[in-house]
RNA sequence: GGAGAGGUGGCAGAGCGGUUGAAUGCGGCAGUCUUGAAAACUGCUAAGCUCGCAAGGGCUUCGGGGGUUCGAAUCCCUCCCUCUCCGCCA
């Protein structure tokens, strides 16, 4: 969430901001409101000082043997038109925050301003897509010859989008799982940590994804008879991870906090039938490693950059020719500032998949989470910077690898740093 | 699931209707002393909102929410969490 100060400050900014996200909000109905409330709130607290005030009176006049009698009736409205001013200025409030909530953050400078995905921009690549010298089977069809993994058998148990894995396609989810995060943990000085799949409802409005996208997420009820919406299975580490410093205060010294962690991730997809649906492009449980930065605002974007350093490694190691795309601002999620996907070459289906997203939020999520630290020099608390990147998500990276290292035979020769993992 | 106990400042821990934003201790910061350090002593040491150019002022906050009262950390209700014991269980 943005700062209300900076709001009321620079509203054409934060206007500019909304456009480029694609996103309408009334700034102008905010600030009235704005207003109000710090109207309402002066003048409910100059009553409070005075009830204060003649508290202490009446404490002294009952110790000296006085009547407070009349104090006490006088208070007694006072706390009344107070008890009224609270409830509307708690009103507005509620009001105020609701909208504040639903403003999304605002892109950084070198993001490039376009409606939808119009604006995406290929950074850079690496490696060459790869082109087979024979006909190239899909991993649908791979993995079915070889009985890696089957979408039928998840509709049976679970329902569609829910891949089953067998075997050595079992056995290659652990394997990657274990690779990535052995690179993030030994050659990047990344914290494992192991986290809940389930989390409560403040910490999904921590991270940004309620509001906005609670119809994308699974819902459940925290007991019998109970409504829906206390707990939700997460759609990504993002979420238990970076709420493990909601409410909390880092140290500098001890910046910047790097956490990476394997979770299974949940989603609904709801609204994205039949397109990219086959196989494991598209599915409502994956398997993916994540990486959680904390750090201080300034040269934060520069964490951005290696972060996505850090995530290009492992597709580098998987010897998986890629493209890094910066997202345009109408294509970039609500709480991020900056984003750049990676994509990678699937040479049977014949298309980029997005196997990574990499953000930096600024303050947007440290300031709807309360985390801070203690800024060394001016001894104030300021929020921290947040990011974080997939490293990278797994189903996406199955179907990529399968596609990328079959042979002629149909057989998957899969990349020598692989090899230990798989033995 | 049952029965108890408890949630107070960075931490430990008092307070149990009226100068309590909160004793005391620890920690942290600054100073005195010292060649330097330690020890000792002295002082300072919460955050948010809001008004103000500033100096500074006001309000809020003792797990969350609600209630009683002129006034609540203190009384009542409710939810959440932690601990101990019993039961159940991977």
């Amino acid at each position: 969430m943005l700062d209300l100060k900076f709001i009321r400050e620079n509203p054409d900014q934060v206007a500019q901001g909304l456009d480029a996200k694609g996103v309408s909000v009334d700034i102008q109905a905010l600030l009235d409101l704005d207003l109000e409330r710090r109207t309402l709130l002066k003048q409910g607290e100059e009553l409070k000082a005075k009830r204060n005030s003649a508290s202490e009176e009446i404490a002294r006049l009952k110790k000296q043997g006085h009547s407070t009698d009349e104090l006490i009736a006088e208070m007694k409205s006072a706390s009344h038109k107070i008890a009224d001013f609270d409830a509307k200025v708690g009103e507005l409030s509620d009001k105020i925050e609701r909208i504040a909530l639903s403003i999304p953050n605002m892109p950084t400078s070198d993001v490039p301003v376009c409606k939808g995905a119009l604006g995406n921009k290929v950074v850079r690549s690496w490696g060459q897509p790869r082109k087979l010298e024979f006909k190239a089977k899909d991993h649908l069809e791979l993995a079915s010859e070889l009985g890696l993994f089957s979408m039928e058998k998840g509709s049976k148990i679970t329902g569609a989008g829910f891949p089953v894995y067998f075997g050595a396609g079992a056995k290659l989810e652990r394997a990657l799982i274990s690779f990535m995060i052995d690179i993030h943990v030994k050659k990047h000085g990344y914290t494992e940590v192991w986290a809940p799949a389930i989390v409560n409802r403040a910490s999904m409005r921590g991270t940004g994804q309620i509001p906005k996208m609670e119809e994308d997420m699974y819902a459940l009820a925290a007991g019998e008879g109970e409504e829906k919406g206390s707990f939700f299975l997460i759609p990504t580490a993002e979420v238990p991870i970076t709420n493990l410093m909601r409410d909390e205060t880092i140290e500098e010294k001890d910046l910047p906090v790097k956490y990476t962690g394997y979770t299974p991730c949940f989603r609904k997809e709801a609204g994205s039938y039949g397109k990219d649906t086959r196989g494991l492009s598209r599915v409502h449980q994956f398997d993916k490693v994540e990486m959680v930065k904390f750090v201080k605002p300034e040269g934060s974007e520069q964490e951005l950059e290696s972060l996505v350093r850090d995530a290009e490694e492992v597709l580098q190691a998987l010897e998986l020719p890629y493209r890094v795309v910066l997202l345009g601002s109408g294509d970039m999620s609500f709480a991020a500032a900056k984003c750049y996907d990676l994509e990678v070459w699937a040479p049977a289906t014949q298309k980029w998949f997005e196997v990574s997203s990499c953000s930096i939020f600024t303050d947007f999520q440290a300031r709807r989470m309360n985390i801070r630290y203690r800024n060394a020099t001016s001894k104030k608390l300021e929020f921290v910077h947040t990011l974080n990147g997939s490293g990278l998500a797994l189903a996406r990276i199955v179907l990529c690898l399968l596609e990328n290292f079959q042979d002629a035979n149909g057989q998957i020769v899969f990349p020598k740093a692989l090899q230990a993992y798989l033995a």
